[in-house]
DNA sequence: TTGTAAGCGTTATCAG
DNA sequence: CTGATAACGCTTACAA
């Protein structure tokens, strides 16, 4: 009694089990197929028997698609990309698709992950990635696949993105602060190469207009340390804001908490402080930040069309922009007093 | 001149076009197989010219391993579970393996999930689901593939488990406590179906000892939120710690914040307390969370190894049952003072 | 409605 | 080293 490597039940197991051809089983499984109620069930009982679980890779094989997205993430650490990466996932799956996800620190690794992607024939991918460059956009376009991008500037025919308005939210900001009388108005920014954060600091400047003159400008790099490395570095230089807008809540966080700890200053009673994306942390007691919400569920679902619309195209590239509304949410950091 | 729909190429075009078999093609991209230099690059060649990329389905169908592992993750909202997914999804591809993401809310996705992915001829699963019913223990065991489970006390004849001594850790929790002189310790616990934090809290309260007779027990759910009310709840029972435990650092932060909100209580000068995690927020000044560090990197990889022992097992069950110390990282939440 | 048979694009085996 | 050929497990004409 040897041990015997399983083999796993095929159509073929069944059929002979149910006394039918080997079509009759694939029929039995299809919806778009004829098949007599009769034989179907009779056919559905054999299967479960046998657990039998139809192969879905000859069908790939014959059909040219897998039902595969390739999905790219990088920076899961930012509780925003994870949310939209958690409301991706499932709006993929009620369309049927399923998710073959990639982890990109570089555009090197970005080259090698696709490759071995498509190998797997994906039908599409969907990134959200910080990483602008050209490059980038061009092995994406090589691809001959749809691609869609989260608030990303990338072009190319086969390229689609969703994007929030950041620009008119910096503008936004910028009129928040003036409002409320702020004097001294800094300007926190991401990653040089993250193209939303260009948008959106772009948006500020033009919103403060006559003060932009007073406008100090801080390098950030997307994660809370760099917010707070940044703005500490400001303080030990002698300024003292009185209005913040910071690219992302993560820095909005760090620049709350340095304000705090090297300098004693306040959100909300002494600096009006805005940030973007409207992360869970945000909203927590100890910070209770005023933010842009891009609304993603809106921004998931608007790409999922735009997938599907590519994916029906059938070989043709599709290319759509599609810019959606941030929303202010007034929270305690610009409550003033 | 009509719109064709374009084929992909295929090792028969390379073949045409470098003027050798079909065969050869195959062997230019095979690790294994022997081939001339010179016919190698020849059909290299021709292969870059036609942007040849060879497909891996057909592979799929002869040798039954897909090279795709199903990853099963439920609550990406809580950062630790993001660390570990993009921990996890680097690991497997650098071992050649793809991620085949799916997010599940209940017991009922599960299955619903699974059935899908098997359909794609998946090798393996990994969760850390914190589901630990016995029926989902049943459904993966019946997949007959290798299933890896994180802090999960889910059994069966293919399941493995790697997990950080969540009861040793209670323990420590509790000496921390009782060592600074806590009078009125509290137990934040994580949700009821939560393996892990029933393991915590067990340690918890052996390691109080003679004072577990003054615990305080909370229910919490695993989130920030649900520990804010927790807290809050007990605050207006007029209970005032002066010592927790909580599972989990989001709980944490959201204790940390009821306590300081509606008591005045502040961490550290009032309240000793600690959390499970050591996720990134835990860090940010505005709580500086003692916690301990399950050591994520350590856990994906030791998973990784049971996973790939289990792979070359070839069809045959494994199961193994791996348990790593977790490290207590002390911060100002219990400096006292 | 049902069965037969021809692919799908590779890898593996075997002869040359 | 190389080329022909047989799988792999389905889907889909086509014939009965």
């Amino acid at each position: 009694m040897g041990v015997r490597e399983r083999r796993p039940v095929t159509s073929v197991d069944v059929a002979k089990r149910a006394g039918v051809s080997q079509s009759a089983v694939s029929r039995a499984f299809s919806r778009t197929a004829s098949i007599a109620p009769g034989t179907r069930e009779k056919i559905l009982k054999a299967a479960a028997e046998l657990d039998y679980r139809p192969n879905r890779i000859p069908a790939i094989m014959l059909s040219g698609r897998s039902g595969m997205v390739g999905v790219v993430v990088g920076g899961l650490s930012n509780p925003f990309y994870a949310g939209a990466l958690e409301h991706l996932v499932c709006s993929l799956r009620e369309r049927g698709l399923q998710v073959l996800l990639v982890h990109v620190d570089d555009a090197l690794t970005l080259d090698d992950a696709l490759e071995q992607l498509l190998g797997y024939r994906i039908d599409a991918v969907v990134t959200a990635l910080a990483i602008g460059s050209k490059a980038v956009a061009k092995a994406l376009d090589a691809l001959r696949i749809p691609v869609i991008c989260f608030n990303s500037r990338l072009t190319g025919q086969w390229i689609s993105t969703v994007s929030s308005n950041n620009r008119a939210a910096g503008v936004v900001a910028a009129r928040v602060l003036r409002e409320r009388g702020v004097m001294q108005p800094v300007w926190l920014a991401g990653a040089l190469r993250n193209a939303a954060s260009v948008a959106r600091g772009e948006g500020f400047r033009r919103g403060l207009g006559a003060m932009a003159g007073e406008l100090v400008s801080l390098q950030g790099a997307d994660t809370y340390e760099s917010g707070y490395d940044a703005v500490s570095a400001m303080l030990l230089r002698g300024v003292r804001p009185d209005g913040m807008f910071c690219s992302n809540d993560m820095m909005a966080c760090g620049a709350i908490d340095a304000l705090c700890e090297r300098a004693g200053l306040s959100c909300s009673r002494d600096v009006m402080l805005l940030g973007y994306d409207n992360i869970p942390q945000g909203a927590w007691r100890a910070y209770d930040l005023t933010t842009f919400d891009q609304g993603v569920g809106q921004l998931v679902k608007t790409a999922c069309e735009v997938l599907a619309n590519a994916l029906e195209a059938g070989g043709e590239p599709v290319s759509q922009n599609i810019v959606i509304e941030a929303r202010l949410v007034e929270r305690g950091s610009t409550a003033g007093g």
